[in-house]
RNA sequence: CGGAGUGUAGCGCAGCCUGGUAGCGCACCUGCUUUGGGAGCAGGGGGUCGGAGGUUCGAAUCCUCUCACUCCGACCA
């Protein structure tokens, strides 16, 4: 045989295929969906993330955020950035790894326990990965600030914590390593301590409300990081870890779109003051006296997922390690501090728990990681693809992130894989439809459908992400 | 950390009891036919059976040790 010059095919045009920056066609994506549940998932956030790809077990507890899953992680973080700074609050970046001689200052580097993880350097240096910052912020406000004139001041970040828990489980709700917002507020007085608690329990209320998840304020215990003060914040899921006792008028609170002005301490205590009236108590501060007294018809019993929580600890750090302001009378005293923490990387499990059905996931529209998913039921001919593209950069266009399913796969496995992922709006384009000039666009949710003009379905789309 | 389990192909599993050199479904690759809710046929690729040691002519299978993971409990964003 002599030397044979093969025709070009259609379908292997070469090993190559390039891929366009942020292009969100599915054949140019990362998206490793499964058809069945891997065995160790128990609930159903931790079973439909790995079934959608979002996730992937790195070791117990320890995850690898997949680009879907890693999407919806950056615009949680996003919000929760939004909302902090709305209201005053400045970001910063602490690192994972701390010395261990900040947390034997402030006492805790043998009170935490096995919790934390202890790693020794090559030096010999005693180091631990961070499972929370309380001395590290510490240690920066007081080397950088002398002055009550400097005061109030309120830092946060977004980071990996690391937990050793004993028994890791759920998926990327009881994880060791987890990302954490977790900000601290450093005031003159109690009283402006306490404004900055109510600031965060408004921009935490905030927060999870443009989330799409209903999350109740409750008193809580303060645990080993101690104080008065202190709420916790719970989305309802019938899965979740704690049971809950609550007044059913806190559910019907909205804190919607308006403006607040968060130096106004009386406009945001009244805030606070509306949303914790009504009796609403995990297990672990359950009265049942007090519960008694709500009107039967509006008490419930429910289970809830911890996503947050807020304390103020006054000078409980701040005297042991001598984070000290001048005050005006030329007096040294210490400053009043309060933290505050966002489970960001559990939200991402608690928004699953929340929101799903029996084929997968159903994302609020203000975190769902692609904002439209684009069905292509006849890839490969020419008006259908035609159709589909214009749809695409039409969306992209309006400013959306639509997610194209041009995968030479047929209707049943297109609809089953955007089912799973969960994008509540779909348009699904095919011959059929065409012919008629008209495309469908159905919500995930409700399942409704509606026939309409590929432009009016751009407009659809365009007007329901409006100011999300 | 106490108790109970499981590790065999990317995922779900069978084979192990009774040793004879690995199989099924899905996924993947090729071709043809199909194509509005997870298609059919034909062909094909992929696993040193978690690891180490031992018993044996021979080990996925029996024994010992070890590692990893899961579930129940106590603990926790």
């Amino acid at each position: 045989m002599g030397l044979q010059v093969l025709p070009p095919s259609p379908k292997s045009a070469g090993p190559i295929r390039h891929r366009r920056y942020r292009d969100m066609r599915l054949t140019n994506y990362f998206l490793p969906v499964l058809r069945e549940t891997p065995a160790e998932a128990q609930i159903a956030s931790h079973r439909l993330m790995l079934r959608a790809g979002m996730i992937r077990q790195a070791s117990a507890g320890i995850y690898s955020w997949l680009p879907l899953g890693f999407k919806v992680l950056r615009r949680l973080e996003q919000i929760v950035h939004e909302e902090q700074q709305r209201a005053g609050h400045i970001p910063l970046l602490m690192p994972t790894l701390q010395s261990a001689d900040l947390w034997r200052e402030s006492g805790r580097y043998d009170d935490y326990g096995e919790e934390m993880l202890r790693i020794t350097d090559r030096q010999g240096r005693e180091m631990l990965y961070g499972p929370t910052n309380e001395e590290l912020i510490t240690d920066i406000f007081r080397s950088a600030v002398g002055s009550y004139r400097d005061l109030p001041v309120t830092l946060y970040h977004i980071q990996w914590k690391f937990r050793d828990e004993m028994r890791p489980r759920f998926g990327v709700m009881r994880g060791r390593e987890f990302l954490m917002k977790d900000g601290y507020n450093f005031d003159l007085t109690k009283e402006d301590a306490l404004h900055a608690y109510n600031r965060h329990m408004v921009t935490y209320i905030r927060t999870y409300e443009r989330m799409g998840l209903k999350a109740i304020p409750m008193r809580a215990d303060s645990g080993p990081i101690g104080g008065d003060y202190t709420h916790e914040f719970l989305v309802l899921a019938p899965t979740g870890e704690s049971e809950v006792f609550y007044d059913r008028a806190v559910t019907d609170l909205t804190l919607g779109n308006r403006e607040i002005d968060f130096a106004d301490r009386e406009a945001v205590r009244e805030i606070c003051d509306t949303w914790t009236a009504p009796y609403a108590r995990t297990d672990e501060t359950h009265d049942a006296a007090v519960f008694e007294v709500v009107p039967e018809e509006r008490r419930v019993v429910g289970r809830g997922i911890e996503v947050g929580q807020i304390f103020y600890f006054g000078t409980e750090y701040s005297e042991p390690m001598k984070a000290v302001v001048v005050n005006e009378a030329g007096e040294r005293v210490p400053v009043h501090m309060g933290s505050h923490g966002i489970g960001v990387s559990r939200l991402v499990g608690a928004l699953i728990e929340a929101n799903h059905d029996d084929r997968g996931i159903i994302w609020p529209e203000g975190v769902t990681p692609f904002h439209v998913g684009i069905v292509n039921l006849k890839q490969g001919d020419g008006e259908a693809d035609a159709a589909c593209e214009a749809l695409y950069s039409g969306l992209k266009a309006r400013g959306l992130d639509p997610l194209y399913d041009d995968r030479d796969e047929r209707a049943g496995g297109k609809f089953a894989t955007m089912d799973l992922i969960g994008l509540p709006w779909r348009i699904t384009v095919g011959p059929r439809g065409l012919k008629n000039g008209v495309v469908e666009l159905t919500s995930r949710r409700t399942g409704e459908s509606e026939e309409m003009s590929p432009e009016a379905a751009i407009d659809r789309c365009a007007q329901i992400y409006a100011g999300l």
